[in-house]
DNA sequence: TGTGATTGGATAGTGTTACTCTCCAATACT
DNA sequence: AGTATTGGAGAGTAACACTATCCAATCACA
């Protein structure tokens, strides 16, 4: 398969798969003469990945290359390879100051209450940080009778996704980083059609 | 209080609080004089919103706009003001063409699987829809036992979000709009840290 | 009452991002 | 033989969220 070709397949325009190509977030083709390369059902595939990404995860291009690359060259340790991809998940908050002494006064807070163990290291616990002050900024504070139902529910989603990882390391990490990023726009359509659905509900009764 | 005062107050550099006002995200203070104009607590607080909207939320100026106007001028039917908004919340997808019998085939099963009702016009729909697609052509699509449990989960979590919901009309406006954005990110980012606390106890226990 | 700072407002400039366009000489097809 | 396409490089573009510069009209204080 030549490069328009793939450009065909994966129905996107042959300048952006040029452009991915030149960004590393696509494998080069294997040359066949000094001006020409075939591409296979690999190219296609990783375009459909890389347009998930970009598309409804929302993710940057810059971002994208970060998550592609943990997954094809993940570390051994699976923990700290989903860390790093955490990390490069949105909303990107920046690190604090080290010499902070508590960074994360309502993560740790929200965190005690849950009873969950948590890394400070992990790049969720800044987000959530971060998230909670946007809350409590914009007037509207994440109640703790709030924070246990959400808390309670996603753990069990949580759990979930995790009784349904594959053993294998390769499609494990691959199964973690995607279906941490690929899931969570789900998340968020389904929160919104839940709330239609039960006011619906609700006015009928 | 001044404009520079307000920007000291809501921390943000001066020039950005007179985009703001420029771009009709924030009121324009009350005129004391031709070439001076007094800000108070509300323009404090809209300033917060907004960045809260524009930050971890992750909504462009555009996007905030809309939400902003729709709580400061809710329409008699709350039902189609949190669609509109709904609809200004990322991911933005394009309406589908109208001649198209059946625009999503994906998100309509899945509604169906979970037994919910929807209004096919809700943005929502079309953004299940696209996140769908996307964990397709990703290589991970969502089993139908995957759909059952987040749909439950998150069923739960919108009736809690219900019950809460205050009954004064303005009120409900800003909170079921400002709740529905603003909260996301924390369920995000607690999934996230959920994942890491199951996985955490699986290994010791 | 002078005088330096600040104001609201308008206009233009900046850096980033995700493409998109244009060229090019070197093949490839017919 | 001649037209088309290729991989690759470079520059261009449009949108975005600020940011900087100006300006004449006040204001605040000495």
């Amino acid at each position: 398969m030549r490069i328009s070709a793939l450009a065909a397949a994966a129905d996107v325009p042959l300048a952006t798969v040029k452009y991915y190509l030149r960004e590393g977030l696509l494998h080069p083709g294997t040359a066949t003469s000094a001006t020409q390369a075939s591409y296979d059902e690999t190219h296609v595939r990783r375009i459909r990945v890389i347009r998930a990404l970009t598309g409804p995860v929302g993710l940057s291009v810059q971002q994208a290359r970060t998550i592609l690359g943990l997954i094809d060259d993940p570390g051994v340790d699976l923990y700290a390879t989903l860390g790093r991809a955490v990390g490069a998940l949105p909303p990107s908050v920046e690190a604090p100051t080290s010499d902070d002494p508590d960074p994360f006064p309502r993560a740790r807070a929200a965190l005690a209450a849950l009873g969950q163990v948590y890394d400070p290291q992990f790049a969720a616990v800044a987000q959530l940080e971060a998230a909670l002050a946007a809350t409590e900024a914009a007037g509207m504070p994440l109640s703790d009778d709030r924070l246990l139902e959400y808390g309670r529910r996603l753990r069990e989603i949580a759990a979930f996704d995790l009784e349904r990882m594959p053993h294998e390391p390769h499609a494990a990490v691959e199964y973690t980083v995607l279906g941490t990023a690929l899931y969570e726009p789900v998340i968020l359509a389904l929160r919104r059609l839940a709330h239609q659905d039960v006011a619906s509900r609700r006015e009928l009764g």
